[in-house]
DNA sequence: CTTATTTTGTTTCCTAGGAAGGAAAAATAG
DNA sequence: CTATTTTTCCTTCCTAGGAAACAAAATAAG
């Protein structure tokens, strides 16, 4: 195995294993919600009057299949929606004190999640910090120049999130 | 932003950034094959006498699914089945020339891939290489503990592949 | 050997989410 | 202003894949 298999597979590994570690304490914290929705709520908590459009481009899914979540999530009680009174098309959310509990159970176990691993990164030098960020830098640029290269102007999907 | 946030978000960044641009690639190589399909071929392709439950533990999927893909393949004539003769359970797979062929193309299309990343890997230093590495390890064995005391005992699921 | 347990593979049922189409509102062009 | 285009949202249809139930074979226990 070489040097770029190497440091991709087995940071990749890492990644699987604290996206595992995580979403099984999550759905502890959370039962009888599922991750998407979880998911939702934590964005419409933090975006600026979130609507399906924004959430859709924050969450890399498409409009529809956020309307069917947030359909379920008013159906719940856990959000609710309103619009401007000059504007008869965009619709936003905001949660409710429901919603806003799961937020908080959310934001504290992320917090958790980082003390948690807090001792491995105060371990960390800033050579090895900037060495991580450095090549991480270089390999990001690189590939964004064979994406010019190739004329692909979209952006890339993103993986679930594993806080 | 801390440093936690941060090496994990640019990580994540930079993997998304490769899997979309090599999926890109890989789509426009293999043309009618979905992605389970040529990552399950790759897997018969390398495993050694795969059957369900191999693949099933290798791709990290339910045997069910890959029964179910399997059938597919089998259905286009890009695998066949056998059997060895003192066993009438387990069922084995093999490429036929059709998914040879396919292999082959897969197999190239990721020397490709390291060839174009090459220069990011060839210019790091060792110092960097362990500085990463040696980051990883730590985190790793940290997430380990961490699933020992939960008393965790199963295996974290894999992400897809991207090569 | 006979019986109980485990392994292997398949099928059925169900859900999440993408694709595509469509309707209404808003923005832009003329 | 009216006509066209774009944006926003929702719905319908479809597919991938997980869960669970099951059958057949193999293995273990007695």
């Amino acid at each position: 195995m070489n040097k770029e298999e190497q440091v991709i597979a087995s940071f990749r590994e890492l990644f699987n294993k604290l996206a595992w570690l995580n979403k099984f304490k999550m759905e502890e914290s959370l039962k009888g919600y599922k991750p998407s929705e979880v998911h939702c709520i934590e964005y419409i908590g933090k975006l600026e009057e979130p609507n399906v459009t924004r959430l859709a481009e924050a969450l890399y899914m498409t409009t529809g299949a956020i309307s069917k979540i947030m359909k379920k999530l008013l159906e719940k009680g856990i959000i609710e929606s309103y619009q401007k009174p000059d504007n008869k098309k965009e619709i936003y959310f905001r949660l409710t004190e429901q919603g806003n509990a799961i937020f908080k159970i959310h934001e504290d176990l992320h917090n958790e999640f980082q003390e948690r691993d807090q001792a491995v990164f105060a371990q960390i030098t800033d050579r090895q910090f900037e060495a991580m960020l450095g090549f991480i830098e270089n390999y990001s640029r690189h590939l964004d120049a064979e994406i010019k290269k190739q004329g692909l102007g979209m952006k890339p999907e993103q993986a679930t999130e594993q806080k």
